[in-house]
DNA sequence: GTCGCGCCTTCGAGC
DNA sequence: AAGGCGCGAC
């Protein structure tokens, strides 16, 4: 046994009582900038030179890049002296319960409310898919579309399967007509799911809590293999995710939650506050250890965000200190509009990086994912590198949905809605109405979708031809994914190896199936096209990088469709945060909500406005109005040396250009501790006549047309200028378009786009 | 069966 | 501003 060692070295004593506490519950209620993941890791670090075995420790985090972290970080700290961490299980809550779902698929306790047991292979949903779930259900339980729109009656579902509520618990519950309709909606939404051998992101959640809850032989398997049970950021936990830590913990009771409740931001997916509010009645006897002492911020700054969230009612409060210096003060900008504040902000940005600070410590963070154009705009313009972070964005383009859905369907036979994305992409003269044919049949005999296509008769010879020419290539890429590596292949390749099967796997489906030949069609234009064939060209990159996680020791060697299987988990799973790298040298674009537990030399929080933070859709509600206030108190303490709070006086949103009012947090931060510099001349909204220029543009950006620049119009599509033409203070513009051949456009008012 | 246009709605954060 | 949906033309 080990007790010193470099995991205890340069803690605080409190840091230090966090992480050398028995293993028994212990809460760390950790402030921004307090050492949170320093905390945990040493803590981890801590238990195995205790002697735990590292394959007995589960952590569990947030995304996957913050598990990446973590596990790279025990591993430096335990290094060579104890034969490093391996087996160590570090991972976020979902992509840990798809793993038991996967190994536990088959137990009764983790099937479908109507009994479908999951079959291996099964597909996880995203938005979209359940979306067209839901709207499936929503017609078989007879409603109108109208009436009850999918996306509302979806997030009505997610509430009730964070509560644990499953169709039938929802349906005993469910009093009024609105609530029993859903439950009939619900039950349908569930039928759909399991036909597909399909879960949806709450489902994994759920299902792995009834199955620690209801299943013994798992629940204990479970207690056996993870003694220490660790969770990061744990006041976004929601219910079930209680239960399942609460489950494996239950016997040896060595469970560790840090977090913040002043960082709560995700109420509205189902995070439940109340697991660390309550934390020591649900286990009594455990130990408390408050970390209040920021290391991250200068002094101005961590009062500044101690100002603000004084201002939530219903907290625990928590004294924030720090021992830095008072450093800058925070600034507060008014400006006259969105391209006149994206000019101040980025204006902070290069004075900083004159001062020093590289790229890579700036970020300007939002309410809205929509609001980064405006800021990439500036960021372009000046030749700034910058990146946004939003890991998801890949996966949300059509094409990649499409390649995505080829794969489902041949990872998963049943996964009927990746099949319908795909059965006509590339047209292969399946429409409609084949489609209406196969339906029918399906219904009146039971069968599934790819059945049904095989079996319906009466179609066209060409609709015929086109199904079965599919449905023969479907059926030999399934047989092809029935193999493995070649035996020979040591172990120590065996990773590498599988990821290069699996790139070439994808390339040969996307390939033969016409998609990638036809993955440019559709486009607007020339650019698009290409941008589309890049983006199929990358998902097989993406797909031959690929490295199956590590097998549970004895389990025979995987095969290609576990590998593709694992592979569409991983981007099932991936968060937006994943996409943020801090070696990248660019300014780091990304949503507040991104931003939990980054930090940045500079920060700037832009469109500190009323309508966007808080958001119009929260403010009736002081729960939800807290819940805001905490997210300007996350992006607040994202800053280590500068920050800047800008709003600006005019904003064209939704194409809608309007006069806003200054966020009602920024009055409540402390007068003292912020400099305002109001740009829009006192101005609060209202009284500034739209349409006057009110501030001077660059002269490089008014007059930066160029003869020979491609551009983009609206209605026009692409073109090259040809001729630029000042008269007074006009600019007109001959520019050659492909469809609609050459124009004369005012410059200022024909809001072209340059392309390159 | 497919394509393209125009009207209409929507419109927040995300595993 | 942008995406979804329905309609008409080919």
């Amino acid at each position: 046994m080990v007790t010193e060692g470099p995991w205890l070295d340069g803690l605080t004593s409190a840091q230090r009582a966090a992480v050398v506490h028995p293993a028994a519950p212990l809460l760390v209620l950790a402030g921004p900038g307090s050492g949170k993941t320093r905390v945990i890791t040493r803590r981890i670090a801590h238990l195995v030179a205790q002697g735990a075995a590292p394959w007995s420790i589960l952590a569990l985090t947030f995304t996957n890049k913050a598990a990446g972290e973590m596990k790279e970080r025990v591993h430096s700290l335990l290094g060579a002296e104890l034969a490093g961490a391996r087996g160590l299980q570090v991972s976020t809550f979902h992509s840990f319960c798809a793993t038991l779902l996967r190994r536990y698929g088959s137990s009764p306790a983790a099937a479908a409310s109507d009994g479908t047991p999951l079959a291996p292979g099964f597909s996880i949903f995203d938005t979209d898919d359940a979306r067209d779930a839901a709207k499936r259900a929503i017609a078989a339980a007879g409603f109108d579309s109208k009436n009850w729109p999918a996306a509302i009656v979806l997030s009505r579902i997610s509430d009730a399967k964070n509560k644990l509520l499953d169709a039938a618990a929802y349906a005993a519950e469910a009093g009024d007509f609105t609530s029993r309709s859903l439950a009939k909606i619900y039950r349908a939404y569930e039928a759909e799911l399991a036909k597909c051998n399909a879960v949806d992101f709450d489902d994994l959640l759920l299902r792995v809590a009834r199955l620690v809850r209801q299943d013994a032989s798992v629940r204990e398997e479970l207690q056996q293999r993870y003694r220490h049970v660790l969770i990061d950021e744990y006041q976004d936990t929601n219910h079930a995710q209680f239960v399942i830590a609460g489950a494996i913990a239950q016997s040896h009771g060595s469970l560790t939650v840090v977090g913040d409740p002043d960082q709560s931001i995700y109420a509205w997916r189902g995070a439940d506050i109340t697991n660390i509010l309550d934390f020591e009645q649900h286990f009594p006897g455990a130990g408390v250890i408050p970390l209040g002492q920021n290391f991250r911020s200068t002094a101005h700054i961590v009062a500044v965000a101690d100002g603000l969230i004084r201002h939530n009612t219903r907290r625990k409060h928590k004294d924030l200190t720090t021992e830095l210096e008072a450093g800058a003060m925070p600034q507060v900008i008014r400006a006259l509009d969105e391209r006149h504040e994206a000019r101040v902000v980025v204006d902070e940005m290069v004075r900083q990086h004159e001062a020093g600070v590289p790229w890579k410590g700036m970020a300007a963070l939002y309410r809205m994912n929509a609001l980064s154009r405006v800021i990439e705009d500036e960021l372009r313009r000046r030749s700034i590198p910058y990146v946004v972070v939003r890991g998801t964005a890949f996966y949300e383009r059509r094409e990649i949905k499409d390649a995505l859905a080829y794969l489902r369907t041949l990872a998963n036979p049943s996964d009927e809605v990746a099949l319908r994305r795909i059965i006509n992409v590339p047209t292969r003269g399946i429409g409609a109405t084949t489609i209406a044919r196969a339906d029918a049949l399906a219904a009146a005999h039971g069968l599934g979708f790819e059945a049904a296509l095989a079996a319906t008769d009466g179609l066209t010879a060409r609709a015929r031809k086109a199904i079965d020419g599919f449905l023969a290539n479907v059926a030999q890429w399934r047989a092809d994914l029935m193999q493995g590596a070649p035996h020979e292949v040591d172990d120590e390749d065996l990773p590498q190896m599988l990821g290069g099967m699996l790139g070439g796997y994808v390339a040969r489906v996307l390939t033969e199936s016409g998609f990638e030949a036809a993955a440019g069609e559709g486009s607007a234009d020339a650019e698009e096209a290409a941008e589309r064939r890049a983006n199929v060209a990358e998902l097989v990159t993406a797909a031959s990088e690929f490295r199956m996680p590590a097998q549970e020791p004895g389990a025979p060697r995987p095969q290609l469709v576990d590998v593709l299987r694992a592979f569409l988990e991983r981007v099932a799973l991936v968060a937006d945060s994943d996409a943020f790298d801090p070696e990248a040298g660019a300014v780091t674009l990304m949503s507040l909500h991104a931003a939990k537990g980054l930090e940045f030399p500079f920060v700037a929080v832009i469109a500190c406005e009323e309508g966007i933070l808080p958001h119009s859709r929260v403010q009736a509600d002081p729960a939800q109005l807290e819940e805001e206030r905490r997210l300007l108190f996350v992006g607040i303490t994202r800053a280590e040396r500068q920050l800047m709070l800008s709003s600006a006086a005019m904003r064209t949103l939704r194409g809608i250009r309007e006069a806003t009012m200054e966020s009602q947090f920024i009055e409540e931060l402390p007068a003292d501790r912020v400099a305002r510099r109001d740009l829009a001349g006192g101005s609060r909204g209202g009284s500034i006549d739209p349409d006057a220029p009110s501030w001077e543009p660059d002269p490089d950006e008014r007059q930066g047309w160029k003869a020979g620049m491609r551009v983009r119009h609206r209605q026009f599509g692409m073109g090259q200028i040809e001729a630029v033409l000042r008269q007074g203070s006009v600019t007109t513009l001959r520019v050659a378009f492909r469809t609609v051949g050459v124009k004369s456009l005012v410059a200022e008012y024909a809001r072209l786009e340059i392309v390159g």
